[in-house]
RNA sequence: GCUGCUGUGGCUCAGUGGUAGAGCACGUCCUUGGUAAGGACGAGGUCAUGGGUUCAAAUCCCAUCAGCAGCUCCA
């Protein structure tokens, strides 16, 4: 493909010849937009034209309309784009003095163009026309309109001008290209298979949980199959956790406002908190974090070094106020429950404390199947200490120590600035859903501010009085959040070690029922989850039933299996497998459950 | 919170200014059927909630609640 690049070192246009390769479709949707701009402006010559960026999947343009688009304006501007695609017009690159292109954009009473362009440094801004459009842009440009073979607009949103939300709010049409038809037709059926692995439409097919209006919105009511997948996690957990050498904690929901003063929270976290409750008099807080409780925890005795580290895990319910369009399913919530725990350690043992950490995590995603996931390492943003409780020499400190570890890990990771907590910097670990959306995970965050608002410490060697180190982590994040995702991730075809329902069993005939039953009390027995079918129904209908239910195994007994004391095994991965002795298939099946698979 | 869209029986959806429909699911009965839908009959909705317009509203308007896409936020 040929693309109109800018100039390279000569003050005239070039042209480049590219292979196809990623930044090649970065120019096609890019020109795409520009096309889409011309159409707009052909259609409602009033439009005062945003910018209109390529991003990962396709590109937008935002617009500001005297009137609101629909579906149907989005055919008729994908129309009017085939006509100028048609014409085959050349995109032609060209370069103004900046006072200029200035007067050129109030001219066409283009004012964010012009806000635009005064914000760049340079004497020259550089134009691109294809037809009659022209439009501010740095480039590269595909070489004529008639290049663009396959596009797609896909939804129209609100966007703040430059993503501020003091801004005026623009109308953004997303939009997508490729370079072949079949490309384009790929996308568009990854789009609707990703649709269906979305765990709110799972989470309903598969009665696994739910939100009602009457309850609130961001408020999960968790079914009872959704409560045994949680069961079987928080065990899990708790096994793992107690092996690595953690107590467990509980803490209560509310806490007296005081507390929330000390800590900071009511100060820097307050836009994220629920209105106070009186209490005879007195205003408490729901918790959004859990972290003063184990720090009073910690207070309540005198601490000696040889105690340390103390590591307290705990299955905190918090609640934070989240502004109502943010809510998301499972995956962002008002009310969760973090897998969180707090360290107490010595300065020398940080490290080694975050590294186990890190160590755990990685262990708990690789348990759930998770392969892929992002490391950030968030840390201050610049010139906004104010955001942050803390001194600088204390927070350098924090960001270095989480830096070290990671790189002691040998993990590569991203660095997240204005990403850290208000009280620390952490190392965060974000997992995605269906449509490729980070969500945050497991998270280990430094914390040397609480244990100075609360004058945690403990006794030295020497004798002397030291500050305590904390850690805050988590590593499942919070369990809504990561039934989401292990729903999306599993397409709700769980493991058999989390599957809510393991087996059912399905009589061929009323008269194979009993059989049917003993052979559920067998394996209940084993202490597998198990029912049994014995509606009134053909068998090729409960089969299909249990696969919509996405059950690991159907048992099918007839009169062939009650005469030689078998099972007829369907499992959800291979279909029919024919018949096995039922030792033979809990053998098997403890395999397969020991192994996570 | 902002912009736009949406809200009809458990689920998926159709529908119109004159007092509601389909399929699936559910119940009863017939059928006893070997790996993705056997048949008959039946029950079930104050069309999200509250106002307003109108002789008349589920259908039009407003507000609220809730959801969806995105922005902002969060992380």
């Amino acid at each position: 493909m040929v693309t109109v690049k800018p100039p390279i070192t000569e003050d005239k246009p070039v042209s480049v010849i590219m292979e196809d390769t990623e930044e090649d479709l970065e120019t096609l949707r890019h020109s795409t937009a520009h096309i889409m701009a011309q159409a707009v402006t052909h259609l409602y010559p009033n439009v005062k034209l945003g910018i209109g960026p390529c991003i990962e999947n396709g590109f937008y343009y935002d617009f500001d309309l005297d009137q609101t688009l629909s579906h149907e304006d989005l055919k008729k501007i994908e129309s009017e784009m085939k006509h100028i695609i048609g014409s085959n017009e050349p995109f032609v690159r060209a370069e103004i003095p900046k006072d200029e292109a200035l007067k050129k954009m109030e001219v066409l009473g283009q004012p964010y163009k012009v806000e635009l362009i005064k914000d760049i440094d340079d004497e020259k801004v550089s134009f691109y026309t294809q037809g009659d459009f022209m439009d501010l842009c740095r480039g590269p440009h595909i070489q004529r309109t008639g290049k663009v073979k396959a596009f797609k607009l896909l939804s129209v949103a609100g966007a703040y001008w430059r993503g501020k939300e003091t801004n005026p709010m623009l109308q953004r049409i997303y939009g997508t290209a490729f370079t072949q038809k079949d490309a384009l037709e790929n996308y568009l059926k990854l789009l609707e298979e990703a649709k269906k692995r979305d765990h709110r439409k799972l989470g309903k097919d598969l009665d696994l949980f739910s939100f009602q209006e009457e309850c609130g919105a961001g408020l999960v009511l968790w079914h009872p199959k959704a409560g045994r997948i949680r069961t079987i996690i928080e065990d899990f957990w708790r096994k793992e956790h107690y092996k690595r050498g953690y107590e467990v904690v509980y803490t209560p929901h509310i806490a007296k406002l005081d507390l929330w003063k000390t800590s900071g929270h009511w100060n820097f976290y307050r836009e994220s908190m629920f209105s106070p409750l009186d209490i005879e008099g007195q205003e408490y807080l729901l918790k959004p974090m859990n972290c003063p409780f184990a720090i009073l925890m910690y207070k309540s005795q005198l601490r000696s070094y040889r105690d340390l580290p103390f590591r307290w895990a705990e299955l905190g319910t918090v609640y934070r106020y989240e502004r109502t369009g943010v809510l998301h399913g499972l995956l962002r919530v008002r009310g969760f429950t973090q897998d969180d725990a707090h360290i107490f350690c010595t300065p020398d043992q940080f490290e080694s404390e975050v590294i186990s950490v890190i160590d755990l995590a990685q262990f708990m995603l690789t348990s759930f199947g998770f392969k892929e996931y992002e490391i950030e390492l968030s840390v201050r943003g610049k010139g906004e200490k104010e955001k942050y409780i803390g001194g600088d020499a204390t927070w350098e400190l924090a960001e270095g120590a989480l830096q070290q570890a990671l790189e002691r890990k040998h993990l590569s990771y991203t660095l997240g600035e204005g990403e850290a907590k208000f009280y620390g910097p952490a190392i965060d670990i974000k997992v995605k859903d269906a449509l490729g959306r980070g969500w945050q995970g497991p998270t280990i965050q430094v914390d040397f501010n609480l244990p100075e608002r609360f004058d945690a410490n403990f006794i030295g060697s020497d004798g002397k009085e030291h500050r305590v180190v904390m850690i805050h982590r988590t590593v499942l994040g919070a369990m809504e959040r990561f039934l989401g995702c292990l729903i999306e991730h599993y397409t709700g075809s769980f493991p058999l070690w989390l599957a809510p329902l393991q087996i059912r069993v399905i009589p061929v005939t009323d008269n194979h029922a009993e059989y049917a039953l003993g052979v559920k009390q067998r394996l209940e027995n084993d202490g597998l989850r198990v029912d049994c079918n014995t509606i009134n129904a053909k068998i090729g209908y409960k089969v299909r039933e249990g696969i919509i239910e996405k059950i690991p195994y159907i048992l099918i007994v007839g009169d062939k299996e009650v005469k030689e004391g078998t099972v007829s095994v369907r499992s959800r991965k291979k279909g029919d497998e024919g018949s096995y002795s039922l030792e033979h298939f809990l053998e098997r099946i403890k395999q397969e459950i020991a192994a996570k698979e």
